[in-house]
DNA sequence: ATAACTGTATTAACACTATTAGTACACTTA
DNA sequence: TAAGTGTACTAATAGTGTTAATACAGTTAT
């Protein structure tokens, strides 16, 4: 269910993040569902503990699991978070598209360009 | 005419480097314009001049500059630079509109957020 | 030729971050 | 009570960004 590309230059710590986000996200991991334990998942990844820690308490932080001490990691049911993931994904849009049109890339080039980019879903 | 954000989390070799990119593609250093030399604007910045130099070796790595020992650093000629900047754009552009998809944003709403986005420019 | 400017290369040191390692404490469940 | 859970802390290691100091080589102007 997770796993770490090292090829990747993102940190470790990020990496899973993003991974359980997208998992939350898109419906495969289920609210209230337990997570795997900081200690279990370490073992499976074959890396520290304190790295997976560090990945839970971000996404704890983010809203996107809640921790029960003593019990593990759970998903949360906040509805909210597919609105906030929307907002990041668009301000990284609008980011881009600024460097775009100073680069002198027009609203249309921009805009053919993502058309029919959607076929692979 | 080049300065550096230090809120800015990106390192400053790479602010450099960008800042000059976006000062030669938009018309403002024309080809074969002199550019400040290492020491000249280590000292500007106040910065140490390996960073210059790192930011320097860089752009020329990339066909923005290039060095003729002993006298200097200067703008490149290169036409096929607009090309290849433009599909660097191009290229963050699929990534993020991947992951807009994978959150299961649509492509009208994509489009929607673009437009009206330049009133800037 | 000399001085003053250029780029280039090398080595050492420092700070910060990501990661590992080990340990300890507290809570829950069987 | 034992085994599993999260949490906290400190220390050590590796990599990167940056600074610092120095040296070498080419160019230009005098």
């Amino acid at each position: 269910m997770i796993f770490i590309d090292y090829r990747d230059t993102r940190p470790i710590y990020e990496q899973v993040t993003e991974r359980f986000k997208m998992l939350i996200l898109r419906g495969v991991l289920c609210p209230d569902e337990k997570i795997p334990s900081v200690r279990n998942l370490a073992v499976d990844l074959s890396i520290n503990p304190n790295t997976i820690q560090r990945a839970y308490s971000e996404l704890e932080r983010q809203g996107y699991i809640y921790t029960v001490k003593g019990k593990g990691n759970f998903v949360s049911g906040d509805k909210e978070l597919f609105r906030k993931y929307r907002e990041e994904i668009f301000a990284g849009l609008r980011s881009i598209c600024k460097a775009a049109f100073e680069a002198g890339i027009t609203e249309e080039e921009i805009i053919q360009s993502i058309k029919g980019e959607n076929a692979n879903d």
